[in-house]
DNA sequence: GCAGGTTACGGATCGCGTAAAAATA
DNA sequence: TATTTTTACGCGATCCGTAACCTGC
């Protein structure tokens, strides 16, 4: 199986479209079409049923979109942590404040470990860091639950209680404690990577509450928007991953300062 | 990066000449060369220092046949499981007598479970039950320890003491009791996958000694074949692994299978 | 008729093999 | 001189795009 072909599958099993598939893919509709048939025929498997009004996958190819995307992420993370191997440099993906106040004494820790490379931090949106670990983007994140483990290792580094962010001017904003139960569906819009961004959006009304850690309380007041604690949500967990298959000498340090930060701070 | 120039690649940096990859790929040396040198090219980077004499890996180079190497295999398991999705059925891998006598009860309680699926079991050699896994050969596998634990997810189900197999006739057969180090470096000759083939080289002096899990005591009793304590050896251990980044359902099933059968044979 | 996938065909690119060349010991 | 990699060159296959075709609403 070739991975360009691969590629163009999993292109047309997201858009369910041969069409825009091909308009993605900045090439026209046969020839990608061949491809396809051309890949089912290799296989010796049918992967999507194809009406003119209507493509859909087959059971087959939802597991080759699973799989496949995890192919293509390998093929990529290779490549990327070849081109950068001269560099020789560490990449930690994290969001911005996402780091629980750890960040500095992880860092000085590190710095003084003798498989220790510079250290590039890479900011990046909520929830973002799994692909760029699995995609060799990054070397390292730091994630806070939930969030997508496949294919990564973790290891726990710090814990809080969660606070409900509400609007001041909203009922909930009287309340003495909320439970997650309290907050309804926790449905972000599209786009919002950014806390700052989320918390204009509960003061707007547009979004009702946010469970947050609550070193977030202090980080960021504001007149518009009340931290109501949360004693029976489970607490924000914080954590170190890094690419399941891949732990160089210099990511091993890394978590290993890490570990000793959390222990550091905890005790 | 084409799948198919990192296959040539792989074959390259583990022959370290490009005549005889060129062999093993069945091709011929100058499109080989053309490739590669392309390949370096299109990355940016060069993967090998070339002499006529003598072809080594650079930095990069190294981590494109660690980090390539998991992304072919990657995509040999999208094909395989894409290609077994049809028929639905689950396997499993271990190798011959090394499941310390759980796996009756594995399965039966796995049928019982609502996501079972028929279950083929794949007798293998040594040690091959990681790759077979990350190629998408089989869905799960028993394993003992130590095994290669890259991009695999496991669950100890089983601990048993070790002991020494030695020859009978040798000088270690007088022993009450043995440590690991009486055994020296336990190494096993090219091409030996199966116990009886082990123990028979034991008897005939090819091989020093062998530390095995001690049920092995009772299922292959042999009079040229004595078996000695090893209380201060590490307990063997038997592990259920599968692939880290996809648990199926019908997996996660077996996987539970396993750790009820597991307490069930402890409690 | 129309939206969308598939075939048909011509041109360009890419990959491969044979043959010759360059480089190192 | 011998071994190994690299260039040179010609052929075939593959891939792509335009145009025509087929199918279900």
């Amino acid at each position: 199986m070739e991975s360009r072909a691969l590629g163009y599958f999993v292109a047309v099993a997201e858009e369910l479209n041969f069409t825009r598939a091909a308009a993605r893919l900045g090439m026209s509709v046969p020839p990608l079409s061949r491809a396809i048939r051309r890949l089912e025929s290799d296989l010796g498997v049918t992967l999507f049923a194809r009406s003119p009004q209507r493509v859909s996958l087959t059971p087959a190819g939802e597991t080759l979109l699973a799989e496949g995307r995890l192919a293509l992420d390998a093929l990529r993370a290779a490549a990327r942590r070849t081109q950068r191997t001269e560099t020789a440099s560490l990449i930690l993906a994290m969001k911005a404040d996402g780091d629980a106040g750890l960040l500095d004494s992880l860092l000085t820790r590190y710095r003084a470990d003798p498989d220790a490379l510079p250290v590039t931090i890479r900011l990046c949106g909520w929830g973002a860091q799994p692909r760029l670990l699995l995609t060799g983007e990054a070397d390292v994140a730091l994630v806070t639950e939930p969030f997508d483990h496949t294919g990564l290792d973790t290891e726990v580094i710090h814990r809080e209680p969660r606070v409900a962010a509400v609007a001041s001017k909203g009922p909930l904003a009287a309340r003495a404690t909320l439970t997650p139960g309290d907050l309804g569906d926790p449905v972000i819009p599209d786009g919002v990577t950014d806390l700052a961004q989320l918390l204009t959006l509960i003061e707007m009304g547009r979004v009702r509450a946010a469970s947050l850690p609550s070193s977030i309380r202090a980080r960021y007041p504001r007149p518009g928007i009340t931290y109501v604690d949360m004693p029976d949500a489970p607490p924000a967990t914080l954590a170190i991953a890094w690419p399941a298959m891949s732990r160089s000498r210099a990511t091993a340090a890394l978590v290993r300062a890490a570990e000793h930060a959390a222990l550091e701070r905890s005790g």
